[in-house]
DNA sequence: CGAGCACTTGAAAGATTTCAAGTCCAGTGG
DNA sequence: CCACTGGACTTGAAATCTTTCAAGTGCTCG
């Protein structure tokens, strides 16, 4: 709990982003650009609640560094996390008022948030601020989407393969688990052993490879969007 | 393939929906009729393709009468069914730029379009239905959030008396099933067995009764909620 | 009245989950 | 510096829920 990656606020736009070689930032994101003056930077640590969920809906969010996940709980305790964020993305806009799901740091992070209310007010008189805060929904609500499709339709060995791909494509640079596998089982709707044995597989024949404990490597990509999209088994 | 519910085109506000008893109509629809003039009214028959999946998205819909689904298709034919839309609701808004899911109708249907671009750019210079799309856009992105609980972490009985209990609040009166087997199914991630059989149980058990086809109704509610929030069976 | 399709029902096969031990580390304390 | 403790992860075996495979049954449309 000590040592965060960085303790100053961010005000520079998310557009230089030297720490950690990303890629060129995730289209979705530009837009906020636009209030920058509004955001304010903030620390969280590892666990830490964001927002919780049924709060009511104050903020935008963009991770600026570290990840975040996005979580909702059921009363007998099963759970559904929606998202997982990687610097640049955005998140808290699952709010018609009140939080969908809670956001809690995966590893200690930087977050900026923006506040809802002035920035709508802003999109009032601003079209084109207007049309991007309408892409960045449209763009959750298209990966909502797919997330349906694999929740409701994929074999546990195509949810893993199709999560790690996800991951891949997201991180520039080797994969970086700093979820746990009860957070990827919930993601994915599977059970944490389903995973473990699951990526065991995965390590046996090649596919991929693990380092220290979260640090991952896919070996042969073919291999993984195979199974990816591979009927039964 | 005969005989539509309305064949002239509708042009007053869905407001006065006098044909079927349905509710005051969700919240979710009132701002469109701020471009009520730039809505088409259409007709579809039953089965009939409105768009197709990955069509540019040039229109936002709304049912008026009738009832539509969105689905979307594997590679390997495996389908998910993303909406099931009942009179008053709109969709396509699940488009950044060609549509995520194909919408067809469920049985003869009247729907209105309003050409996307114009609405946007209206949107542009009209700050309340700026507003008012994003709240619906919002609406949506909420509604794929509870599918995905549905989906990633329900019993099978548990999605079908969730599926049975809202269809129960959006349609006033008893529930008409539109839908085949296998469009439950593919929206529970089901198979049609498992859904057939678990709606025997509930006739069985007097939970819900079913008239000729496609009439059902629920007799004891009670039984429904408990059934859709109980862990394991 | 017959054909075809949707739905139901039954039985067997499977994929995941559940239950139960292990194993591996990281952080702690001796 | 090294053994120890707790939590996270792995692994194995049995239990289960769903699916798959296979017939029925019943309706609707010609």
């Amino acid at each position: 709990m000590s040592g965060h990656t960085q303790t100053a606020l961010q005000l520079q736009p998310v557009q230089a982003q030297p720490a950690n070689a990303r890629k060129p930032l995730p289209p979705s994101v530009a837009g906020l650009n636009l209030l920058e003056n509004l955001g304010v930077s903030i620390v969280v640590r590892r666990d830490q609640e964001i927002y919780g969920q049924d709060d009511p809906a104050e903020y935008y969010y963009q991770v600026i560094s570290g990840s975040v996940r996005t979580v909702k709980l059921m009363a007998d305790g099963r759970r559904q996390v929606s998202e997982f964020l990687l610097p640049g993305e955005v998140f808290g806009f699952d709010a018609l008022d009140r939080y969908d799901f809670a956001a809690e740091a995966l590893e200690d992070a930087l977050v900026r948030r923006y506040p809802r209310r002035r920035v709508e007010a802003l999109a009032g008189q601003d079209a084109a601020l207007s049309q991007r805060l309408r892409q960045l929904m449209n763009a959750k609500l298209r990966q909502a989407h797919d997330r349906m499709l694999v929740l409701g339709r994929m074999t546990a060995s195509e949810r893993i393969a199709s999560f790690l791909l996800q991951l891949a494509d997201r991180a520039a640079g080797p994969i970086e688990l700093a979820m746990s596998r009860r957070d990827i089982a919930d993601y994915l709707g599977l059970t944490i052993e389903t995973v473990s044995r699951t990526l065991t597989m995965l390590k046996a024949d090649g596919t991929i490879r693990m380092f220290k404990k979260c640090r991952l490597e896919i070996r042969n990509r073919a291999a993984l969007e195979a199974m990816a999209s591979e009927r039964r088994h």
